[in-house]
This record gives structure tokens, sequence and C-alpha cells, in this order.
DNA sequence: AATGCGGGGTC
DNA sequence: GACCCAGCATT
């Protein structure tokens, strides 16, 4: 017995009937892919449904507006992966005549999809004999070989493709690349490995050294930078409606082409008669007179690379302020058809 | 090669 | 609290 038939057998008996895997369509395949980067299978699976139903081919997609496919999108993180996405079915749509490239080569070459994602598509919809290497892979190939180059090294990278491909079984590569993400996910897992029920347990270098736990070698990373962010919830009654500000995010920063409020950061911590200074300064209140209604507690809001501190200081306007391009004054019940950061969605849930 | 980009589950 | 998830783009 082999590695690659132990794998293989391993995975008829113990694969997941996961949706995408009841398809070869490459726009649901690829679909899938990017939702499931850097996302689990757990928190991925219903916006998979729920897109597939509001879009189901990439001319749906295409013909979409980007908010839309932000709304869709919101809670899921990484927003460009749908702004990626939603260019790529454009561009698939109008200029490749709705076919998707039908190799790794070609789909690379579309935004939003590297090294992983078009191997991924090639081999579960095309055929293509390649290799995926994702963070699965990785981790049973570096413990199969006990491989002590940084994973997350571009040499590391190199050396556990090279390793997958020669493994691979050429004939079948769709399915080689799913077992072995599969068998990453249920039994050769980050913390404790099930290596007792592992089918590849006889050829595992980590294994025999019992040095499980020190594959896959990565390098350490670096601790997440505070931001204070001091949102201002201004709103003003214009033809005896209430509005309330709110500015769509652009440029290179988070959650860009989402919506939130108008937002004054500062190096550290600030009061809120401190704060109200630097908003006259910046003329933030359009120099009509307010009221502060409310100030709320400090919002921690932890993501990867960086830790948010919010807070919201509620304003009330006597006036129409003249708003700028960026900013657009919308009623509350409208607000819930922009596409929303996690942190401001979960302030509006408080609000009542 | 290093950094930015989200959010949530798990131990 | 640390880790990490079917990574990618940019610099």
């Amino acid at each position: 017995m082999n590695i690659t038939e132990s794998l293989l057998g391993w995975y008829a008996q113990n694969k997941r009937p996961l949706p995408w895997r009841e398809t070869r369509e490459p726009y649901k395949v690829w679909l899938s892919e990017v939702i499931l980067q850097q996302t689990r299978v757990a928190q991925g699976t219903d916006y998979y449904h729920r897109f597939v139903l509001a879009f189901p081919d990439v001319q749906s997609l295409a013909s979409a507006s980007e908010q839309e496919v932000l709304k869709l999108w919101q809670g899921l993180g990484y927003y460009s992966r749908a702004r990626n996405m939603h260019h790529s079915a454009k561009e698939i749509v109008e200029k490749h005549n709705g076919i998707f490239p039908s190799s790794a080569a070609g789909l690379k070459k579309l935004k939003g999809i590297g090294d992983y994602t078009a191997a991924a598509i090639a081999s579960i919809c095309f055929e293509e004999p390649t290799a995926v290497l994702d963070g699965n892979v990785a981790r049973v190939i570096s413990r199969l070989y006990a491989v002590d180059t940084a994973v997350d090294s571009n040499s590391g990278k190199s050396i556990l493709t090279d390793f997958a491909n020669s493994l691979l079984d050429v004939d079948q590569s769709g399915t080689f690349n799913q077992a072995m993400m599969e068998l990453g996910a249920l039994v050769c897992s980050p913390r404790t490995p099930a290596c007792y029920t592992c089918p590849l347990a006889f050829g595992c270098e980590a294994l025999k050294q019992n040095k499980t736990g020190d594959f896959p070698v990565k390098t350490p990373k670096k601790v997440a930078t505070v931001r204070y962010m001091n949102y201002l919830v201004i709103s003003f009654v214009q033809n005896g409606e209430e509005l309330v500000l709110m500015r769509k995010r652009t440029g290179k920063d988070i959650w860009k082409n989402l919506y939130d409020f108008p937002c004054i950061e500062t190096e550290n911590s600030i009061e809120t008669n401190d704060l109200l200074v630097l908003c006259e300064k910046q003329d933030a209140f359009f120099g009509l007179p307010y009221v502060v209604k409310q100030v709320s507690p400090e919002y921690i809001h932890q993501l990867s690379h960086r830790r948010l501190l919010a807070k919201f200081i509620k304003v009330e306007l006597d006036g129409i302020p003249a708003i700028s391009s960026s900013l657009v004054a919308v009623t509350k019940e409208k607000i819930a058809d922009l596409p929303l950061p996690r942190l401001i969605d979960r302030y509006l849930a408080n609000l009542i």
C-alpha cells in the first residue's frame, strides 16, 4: 500500500458531504474556493448557499452591483474577495464569452485567483494534474516528510508543492487534492492530530520521530496593533424625516467600499470633551448647532492583525448639513441595505 | 520577503 | 489569549 492509495481509500470512506462537492461547474467550485480562503467550512457554508441562490451563475453575478455583492458578503471578512470575484465575473462574461479558463495558468490571470485557487479549480473541474497547497496540505506534507523549512516562506511552499505533486494521482487530481485537504481538516489537525486513525501514519516521518507538534514550521506573527476609532453618529431632520450620515470607505484601508460613520481616528484613547474639540476644529458638524445625545461604551473589535477600540458619539444637528460626496444621508431603515462592517452592525444592533 | 486584509471557532 | 482557517494582492 502506498501513500496515495491509502489516502484515496480513506477519503472515499470518510469525506464529508459538502454542497460544492455535488457539482463540477466551474462557477460554483470557484465560489466555494473563494469563500473558503482563510475561512472555515462551518463559517462559509451558509454564505455559499445564499450566493448560489442570489447569483446562480457567472452571468447573474456579473450583472449585479458591487454593493449587492458586498451586502451578501457582509460578515465574512476579507472583502477584497467579493470585489475581486465580482470584477472577475464581469471579465469572464465580457471577455471570455462566459466560459471559464480551463487551465490553472489561465485561471490565475483572474483577480482573486492565486496559486491555490487556480490549482483547485483546474484539478476539480478540468482534471488538470496539478497539486494544491493550502494550510491543510502544508500541515499534512510537512509532517509526512518532517519539512523544517517554514511553510509560509517561498522556498517552503516550493518544497511542499513538489512533495504534493510527487504524491498526486494524475488520473484523479481533483479527488486527490480534496482528499489531502480533508485529511488535514479531519485527522491531521493543528493541535492534536488523530494519528491513531490516520491512513498515512505508516509513512509519517514526524510521527516516527514523535514530533508531530513541531510541524508545520511557521515564522512567528506580529502582535496586532491598536487603532482608536471615534465614530460620529450624526443625525438631523429633513422634511420630517430623521436621517443619519454614513460614509463609504474608499482607499486602501480596511473595509474598502463598505459603509461606516464619519470617524476621527486618534493615536490614543481620547476623552469625549477633547474629541468634541477635535470635531469643531475639523468642522465635523458643518458649523451647525448640535446636541450630544449619547456616548457609547468602548467597543473592542479584534481582527487578526488589528485591535480596534471604537467609541460612538451620537449627535443631533440643528439644521441640514452640506455634505461632501463621500457621505450619504440615509434613513435608519435604509442603513440595513448598505454593506456594513461587523463592528458597525454590532453597534446598530445595540441601539434598538 | 514582508505586510495588510476579517471574522469567528477552538483549545 | 493564541492559533488558525480550501489565500491573495501589493510593495
